[in-house]
This record gives structure tokens, C-alpha cells and sequence, in this order.
DNA sequence: TATATTTGCTTAATCGATTAAGCAAATATA
DNA sequence: TATATTTGCTTAATCGATTAAGCAAATATA
């Protein structure tokens, strides 16, 4: 049942007997079209329940009003953020979102970028996965000549729009605060330096240091995949050192909750005994006891940001995609944790 | 830059000086091709990065490959890992999903049902927004023709598929634990009746007290959005009653979250003075201090079992779609505030 | 050897919406 | 009154891929 064939221009045209074109340009408000023919074409097609086909006027203009959006995973709340404000701002210009989750697998973002390209997008609004180092496949989207705009997780060598945050100078905050407080010997658990937010996170730090003349401890520094395993793990590794650190600033909230834990069963007082600073400011850093100092990543903006700049680029398709950084200034919010 | 035309059935076509009808026939490994051309096309194809235009072969088939997902967000780690397995097994069926949030909103639904509509999915696969009681957007996708499944939170008055746990059982496991551990007036903090599994998780607690003979005293039922600061005003709430209850049932661990840091911030016990039940099994419940006791709906069941079940109404397009209910049995994960 | 079947393609129509080109009637301008 | 312009449509082609129908050559069967 329920299969009534869908009604098509063709049908409102036969109703009214003037030809299909004319249906479409009613319904378009076209100028060369009489006000009589358009109200009377646009009662039948209410009357018909008439509903455009999307797929026949994509094929016909060359255009899917679809953007493609990658992102490593949906279950945080600064990536749920994010893809809602972007959601908001490319609805509003016509355009609807196919969301897809990397996993942090480069495999699964190949695919995603496949499946995609595949749809017909008009664009692709990324954020890298962690795995990532070969970059072939955003090339790709590239030479397909569609907008590719990066945020959170981009690579400068695409040459793309990237919207995102000034990772460096967080850094610089996160340890000019603790610094203030008194510690000396501040660990990072940081992410892969081949991803260029960590790598920037990870020089923002040194260069801190530097700055305050505190020596550079290579046994305080980490990478990791910044899970809250890693922070676990990577925590207990720390708290086995000979001269354990007095501070950890942990480039990911999910590792900083890791870590806590830890801190939490081996009876270490936070932030008496060991300081501790996440990153990204997950609605949890405020939760946990005790709360955790955190980085606010500004997510609505970047989604907006991120969204805007596709439709510039849209916009402006003679414009050839170059380096185009967007960066937010991130805000530091002291909690318990660091205070 | 970059515009090159995209490699088109016909350019191989004419490379081959064959017919794209062969063409396209060869690429599907029609029998009536010879061995000899299907080479020569797929070396062709490969050669001019031929892609097929997915909306051309999507108008002409009447059929998209798109199933559109409407959740009510995807920040919880319940949708986020229903989304994955969904996708996982679509993605194998050769289908692409098209993920919406409604963010609760009943209005915001309407216009994904439209959304989705709109880019011809083939079917949609939904869990309703909190606000939803008017069905009537539903009921528009059922008159399309196209598969409805629902997930989680859905409604039998719309007769179509849906997935879900016990939550009318979850309540009665609840309550019985509670019971064993001597609690006598056991509150609940539920969502809102008129979503059914809401209803069924408080008819659920309500049936379990009497079978245990305990007395229905309504100033412990309270209905809400569940939110985090729900759980917050509501244990407040309840925390000013003359007659304190010994323990609370919350309908979802993010308000079970907010209920704990009001606990905590007075100083009472947990679970000594008040246990706690949530309800979710979300990550966070064995994070925080004391770790929360829930129910694990077993999200990657429920993700692959509604997409198994939307590929099985494609299969038998001439079945009626009626109520078909697939209830999984969860399970209680008890943690320090309830022992 | 004569007929039937199979193989390997081509031709032409189709999915709906859109748009360039064009035409007749109505209206404006010289 | 004669010509130019505007109005309101129609015709026909198009976006690519698919498929029913059909045809000629090759092969199989009687």
C-alpha cells in the first residue's frame, strides 16, 4: 500500500494544461510567468501534495545542496556542538548535512570521503582523525574542485580554509596559571605530534617553559591517543618517576579524567599534591571531584565559522581554495582541579 | 581551477567507441557482456577516474540509497554508539546515512521528517524528541510509503517497527535491588508519561513497589526533561520533603548526575543516607565519585538490530508495515552508589 | 542444410526538473 | 499606423545512468 506514485511537475502541468516548464517556473516565482498562472499552480500543487524531487533538480543543476561532514566522533560534546551550530547556519542557505564518524580511523575517514563523494556533495567540512598522516584522500576532494574547509584537527600542506583555535597560546596559558601557582614541574600528556593541533599544544608548552626558565623534562612529555585509557595509563607511568611532576596539563579532557582517576586511588590530593589541567572543556571537567580545570574550545563558533566559510567559498567558486586560518582565541576556565 | 568535467558513462563510451548503455551494462558484470569489453570499460574507468553520478543512477532507479536517522542528540554515548552500529550495517548493505538532530524539539523534528523527505531517502530511522506528542509528521512518512523504524523512544499508536529495551522490566530489576538492599521509600525522578518508554519505566517502578508491598507515596514521583539540572531541582526537591526518601531511581544518568552533586554538595552519604539508580549506563557513571549504579541498554544491538530491520522492509516492500516490536532485555550494572 | 537459440551489442525511452531558444499575442513607442 | 518591446507561455534539449526492446552475427540443434 501507500505506494501512490508521487506527484511530479508533469502532473500539476496536465491539471492545469500548460506545459511542465511552466509549472517549474511558477514555482520558482519567475518574472515571465502571470500572477494568475502562478497562484493557480501553486494551489494544485498543494492540492497534489506536490513535493519537488531532489535528486531530479540536483542531477538537472549540477548541485546536491548536500555538505559532506566528517568528524572523528559525535559523542562529545564539543563535536555534538560543533555540527549543530553548523547544522543551523547551512540549513538557513538551503543546504542539509550528512554527518559521518572517522572513529579515529584513517580506513573509516577514506571511506567516509568515498561514500561522500559518492552522494554528490557540494563540500566537505572536516576534522581529521587521529590515525591520519597520509593526506592523499583530501587531495582528493580537492581535485574534485568542491570546497574542503578543516576545523579542530586540520594540516596546513592541504592549503584548505581551517577554522580553530590558537592551540599555541592555550598552551602558554594553561602553563603561565600554573606556573602562577607555584609548580615547577609540569608533564604534558599530550596527542601525536603528526597531528598539528597536538604539535602546536606540544610547542606551546616548551616554549612556556622556556619562557619561565623551567628545564624541559623529556620524561614529562607524552603522546598518546589522548583516550581516557591513555590518561589512565600514562598517569600511572608519571606517578612511578623518580621526581614526579607537581602539574600535568593533558591535551584532552577524556585523558584528564584518566588520569584523575588514578590520582583519585593512589590517594594524591588535586590540586595539592599534583595540579591538573584538561582541554576542551567537556560538560564532565565541571561533574567530576574535583572539577577540572579545562580549556573552552568555543565550539558554536567554530561550527558557524566552519559553515560560513563553505558558503564563501560557494559563493566564490572562480576563488582558488588557499591556506586560510581562522583562529579563535580559547578561554582558560579555572576549577578546582588547579586552583 | 579544478573544474574539470567529471568522466561520465558516455566518455568511456566514446574512448571505446561502444554504447554507454554497454557501458554502464559492463560495469555491473551483465551476463550479456563479453568478458573481453567488461576489461576494456573497468580499465577505461579506471583510467578516467570514472566515479558514477550517484543522483543520476538515484533518479532513474527511484531509489536513493540514503536512509535519514533522527535523533534526539549526539552527544549522548547511547546514540552516538547506536549511530555507529546503524552505520555499520547500512554502510555494508550499501546504504549511506543521513544523521539529524532534533534537539529535543518537537518543531526541529518536523522540519528533519521535511529534510529527509525532501532528499529522498529511502527510509528513516528515528527515536522521538522529548517534546513530541503530535504524530502527524510521522504519519506523513508512513504515507510516502517508505520504512519507519524507530528506536528507543517510540510510540505503538504509529504501528510500525521498533527496537527498544524492557524499560517496564529495567524499572522492576530497579526496584527489586533496591528492595534487597532495605530501601523502603524509593523515589523516582522519571521523564515525562506521555513518552511511552517514560510511562513504561514508571508503571514499571510503581507495579515493583506494590508487588513488594510498599506504599505509593506521589510526592516521590516527579516527571521532567531528565536534563542535568532537572536531576539538580528535583533532588532538591525531594531532599526538602519531612519524610526523606532512603533512595532515588533516575530515569537517565545525566539527571542521576546532577541528583548526585546535589547529594554530594550536602554532605549526604551515597549509599549509605540515599542509594541512587540511573538509568543509560553512560560512561560517566563510573567516573564520578561515588560511581553510578545504571541500566546498560545495549546500544550496539539496538543501532545494528533497527537497521537490520529497516534492510528486511526493503526486502519485502509489499509487507504492511505494522507494529513490530523488537525488546531487548538490559541489564543492571550496579556500582558503589547503591552497594 | 534449415531453423532455433544464444551472444553481444545498439537504439531509444525514461527518471523529473530545469533552461535556452523561440514564438505569438499584447502592449508600448515613434 | 508601423515598428519595437514586453509578456506569457511552449518546445526541445539536457543533467547521467539505466533498461526494455530489438537486431545482427555467431553458435547450437534438428
Amino acid at each position: 500500500m501507500a505506494n501512490k506514485k508521487r506527484t511530479t511537475l508533469k502532473d500539476i502541468a496536465n491539471a492545469l494544461n500548460i506545459s511542465p516548464a511552466a509549472v517549474s517556473k511558477a514555482m520558482h516565482d519567475d518574472s515571465r510567468i502571470s500572477d494568475k498562472t502562478k497562484k493557480a499552480v501553486k494551489r494544485i500543487a498543494k492540492e497534489l501534495d506536490y513535493q519537488p524531487n531532489h535528486l531530479a533538480s540536483a542531477l538537472r543543476k549540477g548541485k546536491s545542496n548536500l555538505v559532506g561532514v566528517i568528524v572523528p566522533r559525535t559523542n562529545s560534546n564539543f563535536f555534538s556542538s560543533v555540527l549543530e551550530n553548523m547544522e543551523v547556519v547551512l540549513n538557513k542557505a538551503g543546504y542539509n548535512i550528512i554527518i559521518t564518524q572517522s572513529n579515529e580511523s584513517f580506513e573509516k575517514e577514506c571511506k567516509n570521503i568515498d561514500t561522500l563523494l559518492f552522494t554528490q556533495v557540494d563540500g566537505i567540512i572536516a576534522s581529521m582523525a587521529n590515525e591520519t598522516v597520509d593526506l592523499s584522500h583530501y587531495e582528493k576532494i580537492k581535485s574534485k574542485g568542491i570546497p574542503l574547509i578543516l576545523f579542530d584537527r586540520g594540516e596546513n600542506d592541504l592549503n584548505v580554509d581551517y577554522v580553530g583555535i590558537n592551540d599555541y597560546d592555550s598552551s602558554h596559558m594553561i602553563v603561565e596559571h600554573l606556573v602562577e601557582k607555584g609548580c615547577k614541574r609540569i608533564a604534558h600528556i599530550g596527542g601525536y605530534r603528526r597531528t598539528r593541533i597536538f604539535n602546536n599544544r606540544i610547542r606551546g608548552y616548551v616554549d612556556a617553559l622556556k619562557e619561565n626558565n623551567l628545564p624541559i623534562d623529556d620524561s614529562l612529555i607524552v603522546e598518546s591517543s589522548l583516550t581516557l585509557e591513555d590518561g589512565r595509563r600514562e598517569m600511572q607511568r608519571l606517578l612511578q618517576l623518580k621526581n614526579r611532576p607537581d602539574a600535568v596539563y593533558i591535551a584532552s579532557d577524556y585523558a584528564a579524567l584518566g588520569a584523575l582517576q588514578i590520582l583519585n586511588e593512589n590517594n594524591i590530593n588535586v590540586p595539592e599534591d599534583i595540579r591538573l589541567i584538561g582541554f576542551g572543556n567537556e560538560p564532565f571537567t565541571s561533574l567530576v571531584t574535583p572539577s577540572i580545570s579545562s580549556i573552552k574550545q568555543h565550539s558554536k563558533d567554530i561550527g558557524r565559522l566552519a559553515a560560513e566559510t563553505f558558503l564563501k567559498r560557494v559563493d566564490e567558486p572562480e576563488l582558488k581554495q588557499s591556506l586560510n586560518k581562522i583562529i579563535l582565541n580559547a578561554e582558560l576556565i579555572i576549577r578546582d582541579s588547579s586552583k
